[in-house]
DNA sequence: CCTTCAAAACAGGCTTGCCTGTTTGTAAGT
DNA sequence: ACTTACAAACAGGCAAGCCTGTTTTGAAGG
């Protein structure tokens, strides 16, 4: 029937890998991690349960080294959108717009799937740590891009960008039990003006943002 | 040995209850929805699996429950805490700390903890809608009296405080996987210098607040 | 006041299904 | 030939729901 071509181990491997590290964030996605099975995994990618057990040490192995290829993924896209933009001076609601896609668009679905089972299990967190410490870190470098390209304090810039992603967070959890659409937008056009304003004053080294004006009360 | 006082059979099932209500949130609290069983909640909460079952239909039961009745306790501690800071006009600065205690010490944390078995488990989402929705409810109601306090406008302090929420739900779930104090701390001072801006303002009925300032570019 | 009895509250064992890690067996590459 | 990749059966544990008894309470009747 079908003459396979033969393919080396190493392309064997890295095959049966890849296609059950989308499997498994498939299914993390649509099933949620109590509900992941490793027979279902397997099941999904195509392989038998036997090439999983070969393939990763255990469940948790899997789903480590998943959510590691995940976010190095996602990483790249976000990359690629800021460099895209990089001559043509987006404003801060394309990439409000564009996050927010990344997030709600499942991002942030398979991280809640996951942080529960961290905050718990002492190892799997512990191989977790390295790989959004990564993650993290291919973020700040992104946010420093930005506030090069539109001249913003590099410090601040991080700052509200990261507060970006927390509201965003937020929002995405808060959906699951909130359906309501206008909600939402209306927290992101709020947002969305606060970028605007900070980002139109230039908010250069040491000068004062807008939000800085009002000292502490006394 | 103990003598018992005669107790009727409301309070006996009433103490039943709220024990199990309290070690149900204490459980997952402490070690999360997969790990949470309900052999572990009668037993942390004194009591036989029998009595269990016979209060609660199942574990969805218990969980949906325990959580109404946990939140209508927080919104109970949230409004005193703001008529009790109701005459002596305090700032923005002592309500982020104190949504921040609330959050950050438990309540956001038990939320993630069941926010991926509703978002997968349609029938204990459906109990829980009405719930969160009586609790976002006395939450605009609370956002309510504190524009009035502070002459803000309403839809716009509604939005804000809403905000503020959705950031802190954001960090709280960030938190598992980055343990870094100062950052965290860095996001809250920069949401207290923007709340103070908006709050010194006053923003009232119309009057552009300054993150409105700037129009979109063209 | 005391007895009686039904109903509610409670206690604890059983069982079935499922999922993980393991082991043993087979085929494909080198 | 020998190692790696894959396949499938096995064994152990665990938790939810169910079911069968036991105790406590409340109320009515004598």
């Amino acid at each position: 029937m079908n003459q396979r071509p033969r393919r080396s181990q190493d392309e064997r491997s890295e095959e049966t890998r890849a296609a059950l590290h989308r499997a498994t964030i498939r299914l993390l996605l649509e099933r949620g991690y109590s509900r992941f099975t490793t027979s279902d995994a397997a099941a999904a990618a195509g392989v038998s349960r036997g090439a999983l057990t070969h393939h990763f040490a255990n469940k948790e192995d899997l789903v480590v080294r998943s959510v590691a290829q995940d976010l190095a993924e996602v990483t790249e896209k976000l990359r690629a959108f800021l460099a895209e933009g990089e001559g043509r001076r987006r404003g801060p609601d394309e990439l409000v717009d564009h996050l927010w896609g990344l997030m709600a668009g499942g991002l942030f679905y398979v991280t809640m799937e996951y942080l529960p089972e961290a905050r718990h299990n002492a190892p799997f967190r512990d191989r977790l740590l390295p790989v959004v410490r990564d993650f993290h870190a291919a973020l700040d470098a992104l946010w420093s891009s930005v506030s090069r390209a539109h001249d913003l304090d590099p410090a601040e810039a991080r700052v509200t960008l990261n507060a970006t992603l927390c509201l965003m967070r937020g929002m995405v959890a808060q959906s699951v039990l909130k359906p309501d659409d206008a909600y939402f937008a209306g927290l992101l056009d709020h947002w969305k003006a606060h970028l605007r304003a900070l980002f139109a004053t230039g908010a250069t080294r040491r000068s004062p943002a807008p939000a800085r004006l009002h000292a502490p009360p006394p």
